[in-house]
DNA sequence: GCTTGTTACATGCACCTGCATTGAAACGCC
DNA sequence: GGCGTTTCAATGCAGGTGCATGTAACAAGC
């Protein structure tokens, strides 16, 4: 266990508060214009990309999310009527979850109201360039 | 409200994964050895810089947290026995708060857990240089 | 085809957060 | 100095998360 350097320490400290600023103001724009929290934005995503029912395993693997919570989150796109629930046709174990048409509808919805808060939370900050170069240094711990 | 470029995008997407995947490390190395979560560190850490009892208000402008969490996180380090409550003599209806002796012992056992889990999540994958840009891009995006 | 083990989700519980509201104390104003 | 207003914290409630465990379906070995 060595210890982090000065530079280290201020980059962890401003990852924190830029994380919470960056994200805080996206969930409000969201919540402010009546759409459905971030992490359905990005359920909904990849069920439409996958342009088939997706395994509640396969969606895990994707977002990245603990068990439990793409059991509940699945749960509630169905219930909002976003998502539809099957079983498993060749493993009565496995559920399957399809994005359906209002969830086509609200993940339109959505994207003009999210990106006009990324524009505004990151993009008013940073040129492309700028933006291009912490992409790639964020991208080196997210990958560890 | 313009859109986002796509390196704004991409910039915003690795925000996400960066933090998630550094803060669930540090959380959990805490976790592990036994810590209370980082959100008391840094309560912690205001009430020893602070030198004296600290109104809960004024914890509220270093922290950045909402009233409502500041009030509960005093109530929980005052349960735990790390900080002691007390009434403004000058104000009754402010609350001080300040770090008891055994406050600062979990604070001085915290940091080698936590510095090293900063090391291993974000060190480990930067040269002192880069964290140092790191450091500067996302201080424009805290800023806002 | 029954037992034993494993896999895929679901869920009870404890805790934490956000929001709205309450209660208490201080302040302003006449 | 009494009364409405403002300020400082606390808290009830609804909902989200993590952890540990439960339940159902499948698989393997015999």
């Amino acid at each position: 266990m060595t210890k982090p350097d000065e530079q280290t320490v201020a980059a962890w400290a401003m990852l924190l508060r830029a994380h919470r600023a960056a994200y805080e103001g996206v969930e409000a724009a969201l919540k402010a214009a009546g759409m459905p929290p971030l992490a359905w934005y990005d359920a909904l995503l990849e069920l439409r990309k996958a342009r088939a029912p997706l395994r509640l395993q396969a969606l895990e693997a994707r977002l990245l999310l603990p068990q439990y919570n793409i059991s509940r989150i699945a749960d509630r796109l169905a219930d909002a009527g976003y998502a539809e629930k099957s079983v498993d046709p060749a493993d009565g174990r496995g559920r399957m979850l399809a994005i359906t048409r209002q969830g086509r509808g609200v993940l339109k919805r959505m994207w003009p109201v999210y990106a006009g808060a990324i524009e505004a939370q990151m993009g008013a900050h940073l040129t492309p360039a700028e933006a291009a170069r912490l992409a790639a240094l964020l991208a080196r711990i997210a990958g560890a």
